[in-house]
DNA sequence: GAATAACCTTGACCCAGATCAATTGGGACG
DNA sequence: CGTCCCAATTGATCTGGGTCAAGGTTATTC
């Protein structure tokens, strides 16, 4: 039942992502050009936003829930390969055809405009090309550590790894700082996670019961999860441990 | 011994990557500003061109030769997260690390900039800045591919779609037409392959002697392959055949 | 509150690819 | 010409994760 309103901004001044899109380098005077060619749309769970091949009329930021980037094999074997958070930026200016599908996996809201005058208006407004430029390289080099785990580690430290990025820049800090234990909802199915990964659901359950019954994570239903100790948790993950991401 | 003087442009004019890096779109005067700040280094073969978390002093292009970008844990296992052709961009502007091992896979000669006179260059040069955008764009969707690659595919689909992408961009097509024959030399170790593929060198081995049995593929000495028929590569590589590549 | 349907967990078995190990082939060099 | 070295091949065996199958949990609907 997704009938929850979605509180759409009115003015971009309002806007939750305002200040980490894809315009948020934009004056005054450049936001008021955006706001002229910008309008929104609501998305349900589940929906498809964008299906990969067809002709993409729009671009845009996502401004609430989650949606995912997948690509499929004609046999039905499926790869995610992008994950959208709020602020993240759908659409390649420049090119036609869409090269993935682009789902939502909770209700979504994004703020679009038409592909044509955000060309025009990118190349009158270098704020807004450079803007886009650094969230291009950072999606590249979230794409080559995806790379990393889907290539060389094992299922365990997959898992381990998922968890540890959502906590990283989804989470809320538990009162009692210490070792730093973090907690947080799991925005994706098991499914998900298993296409995400490059694994079957299957493997990705009993890899997280694996890591509940070692004391990595503790699980209160399916969906929330608490870090008890992040640090542990990048030992797992196989990542440069120690390498300072601790808050 | 690697004795083979590299021949190296003398002017913007004579480069080979002129019309495909990121000084493409570049007009006259553009070009003499860049020609200003320029200048060229020598890699052999072997070489580190760029040790993952240095200091960045400089970006710049590949003239010619190979590279690699390549991750590392601390136990040894590597992932190749980018295989750098000529006219191919190094190094990344606005950040001041380096994120990945940068290694010269045979003699590369590139051609450098200083990173702070190219990044004040950059905005003031919307050229520039809008055709690096493009070439990130282009690496976020060859790294997204990969993924898929890494994340679905089995070894035999691994090996076919590394050849089929050499093959594309790489390869001389063979005087008679036809189905599509193409011809290249591997610039990769079957070490190298199997960390761009996320497999064991062995397995890169037994997969090549399999493709060659089943007369996918035809090999002179251990590195010069003959593709009979693309078609038939690209199924063996489980992509959408018929997606309208051939030449 | 029973029925349906997602979603998730767990078990038993199997196989693709990893691991360990031996051998081959092909330059470069003395 | 033999030898050294390194890339590559091939074989034998092992195992992590896939596959197939059977429940278990919640939430939604009537």
């Amino acid at each position: 039942m997704n009938t929850q309103t979605q509180n759409i901004p009115s003015a971009c001044g309002d806007c939750p992502i305002r200040h980490r899109a894809v315009c948020s380098h934009c004056d005054h005077d450049e936001l008021l050009e955006l706001e002229e060619i910008k309008y929104y749309r609501s998305f349900e769970a589940g929906q498809t936003i964008i299906w990969s091949g067809d002709m993409m009329s729009f671009v845009g930021s996502v401004v609430s829930g989650i949606a995912t980037l997948t690509q499929t094999m004609e046999d039905g074997r499926t790869q995610m390969v992008g994950l959208l958070l709020p602020s993240d930026f759908v659409g390649r200016p420049g090119r036609e055809g869409a090269a993935y599908n682009v789902v939502a996996t909770t209700d979504v809201v994004m703020c679009c405009f038409r592909k044509k005058p955000f060309e025009e208006l990118m190349a009158r407004t270098p704020h807004i090309a450079h803007r886009l430029l650094q969230m291009t390289l950072d999606e590249l080099d979230a794409a080559r550590e995806w790379m990393l785990v889907l290539g060389r580690k094992t299922a365990r430290e997959k898992i381990a790894s998922l968890m540890s990025i959502i906590a990283r820049r989804d989470a809320s800090v538990s009162a009692k700082g210490g070792g730093g234990s973090k907690t947080f909802d799991l925005p994706l199915t098991r499914e998900a996670m298993a296409d995400y990964l490059g694994l079957t659901l299957e493997t990705v359950s009993r890899q997280i019961s694996a890591l509940r019954k070692d004391g990595v994570i503790q699980l209160e239903g399916k969906r929330h999860v608490t870090i008890p100790d992040m640090r542990r948790l990048m030992e797992e993950a196989g990542d440069d441990s120690d390498g300072g991401y601790l808050n």
